[in-house]
DNA sequence: AGTTAACCTGAGTCGCGCTCGCGTTCTAGG
DNA sequence: CCTAGAACGCGAGCGCGACTCAGGTTAACT
C-alpha cells in the first residue's frame, strides 16, 4: 500500500534482516535532518547510526538525495493516511472546515514526526540541482496536491475541474510555505502564522470552490 | 546606497582592481547559478570563470553562501529600485494595482537578472543547515518583506500597524513560492500561475488593508 | 635603497558522496 | 553430507569540492 520503495530504493529488502536495516536508516535519517538539516546530513552518519556499513547503505539507496526523497514520500502516505482517518471520523459541514482539517494534520507531523518539517514537498527538496532533479521535485509537487485533492473531492464534495487542480496546486504551495515561515519563527509554528495560513487558504480557495 | 557588501565580504575590495573582481565574480556566479544549480556551482569554476585565482576568491567571499548571499542582496536592492522607479512613474489608485506591479517587476526579474529566479528569498537560500544559517534566512526574509511594505507605505497609503506588516511576510513567502512554481513549469513564467499569484495575494491582503 | 606592511596565490588538507572487489553466507544438485 | 555457484555484506579507497596558509610579490614610506 504504501509507495516509499517506488522508485527511491535500488534493490528491495527481501530478507527479514535488510528490511530492519531500511527502517532503521531512515529512521535515523528523519533524525539527523532534524539536527542538522540536509546539508549537513552525511551518508556515514546515518550509517553509522542504523549501525549498517556505508556499502551496505549504498546496496538499497541510490545516493543521499534518494534516501531523503525515500524519507520524504514515506511521510507523505503518513500524513495522507492522518488526513484521511481523520476526514472520515469528523462531521464536515463545508470545505473551509476540511481545509483547515489538513492543514491542524500538516502541523502536527511538523509538530511530531522527525524530519518532517524539512521538507518542501516539491519545492526545496531537491531545489537547485541539475534538470532532472527539477522535473522530479515538480512531479512530487504535483502529487501531493493531487492526492489532497482526491481525498478532498471523495470525502467532500468539492468541484473537480482543471481550474480547480490548478487552485489546488497553488494553495498547496503557498501554504507549505507560509507554515515553513511558522516553523523557523517558533519551534512548535507561530500561532499567528498557522492562523494566517488559514485565512490565506480560505480566502484564495473561495474564489475557485463554491 | 548598495547593502550588498553588507556583512557579506571578508574585506572590502580598497582597489579599483579589486572591485572589478568582486564585480566578475558575482557576475559569473549569478550566469552559473542558471546553469546548473546552488549545488552544481563551484566557487572554483566561479573563480575560473572571472580569472581570479581561488584564493583570492577566498580573500573577498567567507564561502561560497557568503557569495550567492552577496549575490541575493545585490539583486534585492535591484529590484527595490526598480519597484521604486515603477511605482514612481505610475499612477496608482488603490492598493491592489501596486501589488499586482510588484508581482510584475519581480517576474521581469526573474526572467531577465541572471541567477535571479534561483532564490526563496530567505527560504531556501539556506534552507537546511546549522541554526546560523537559519537565522540569517530568517532574518532576509524579513528584510524583503519590511523592504517592500516600507516601500508600499511611502509611496501609496496602506496602513501600518503589525497586524499589516505580518500580513506582508505571508503575502510575500506565499507569493515567492507560487511564482517560484510558475517558473519551473515553464521558463518564462506560467502566465496562469503568475495571474494567480495576483489573485492570492489581492484576495488575502484584501482581509488586513482596507 | 631598505624596511615593512599589505596583498596575492595555488598546491595542499580535509571531509564528503560513492564504488568495487573480496569475503561470507545462503541455496541447490549430487 | 559435501560442494559449486550465486547472492549478499562489507569497508578501504577514489574523485572531487570547499576552504587554508606559507611563501612570494607588490606597494608605500623613510
Amino acid at each position: 500500500m504504501t509507495n516509499t520503495a517506488t522508485g527511491t530504493l535500488r534493490r528491495k529488502p527481501a530478507q527479514r534482516r535488510s528490511a530492519e536495516r531500511v527502517e532503521r536508516m531512515l529512521e535515523e535519517c528523519a533524525r539527523l535532518l532534524d539536527e542538522v538539516g540536509y546539508e549537513g546530513l552525511t551518508t556515514k552518519e546515518v550509517a553509522r547510526r542504523a549501525e549498517v556499513p556505508i556499502g551496505t547503505f549504498y546496496q538499497f539507496f541510490p545516493d543521499k538525495q534518494g534516501l531523503v526523497r525515500a524519507l520524504a514520500f514515506r511521510n507523505l502516505d503518513a500524513f495522507l493516511a492522518r488526513v484521511t482517518a481523520t476526514l472520515a471520523a469528523t462531521r464536515i459541514s463545508d470545505w473551509t472546515e476540511a481545509t483547515d482539517l489538513v492543514i491542524d494534520e500538516f502541523v502536527w507531523m511538523k509538530r511530531s514526526m522527525p524530519g518532517f518539517n524539512v521538507f518542501d514537498f516539491g519545492v526545496a527538496l531537491a531545489a537547485p540541482g541539475t534538470s532532472r532533479m527539477l522535473d522530479e521535485a515538480l512531479e512530487d509537487n504535483l502529487v501531493v496536491a493531487d492526492r489532497l485533492r482526491g481525498l478532498l473531492i471523495g470525502l467532500i464534495g468539492v468541484p473537480a475541474g482543471d481550474e480547480q487542480a490548478r487552485a489546488f496546486v497553488v494553495a498547496v504551495e503557498a501554504a507549505d510555505a507560509v507554515l515553513k515561515l511558522a516553523f523557523r519563527a517558533c519551534p512548535d509554528g507561530d500561532p499567528d502564522l498557522i492562523a494566517e495560513c488559514k485565512r490565506l487558504v480560505r480566502r484564495y480557495l473561495s474564489d475557485h470552490l463554491g
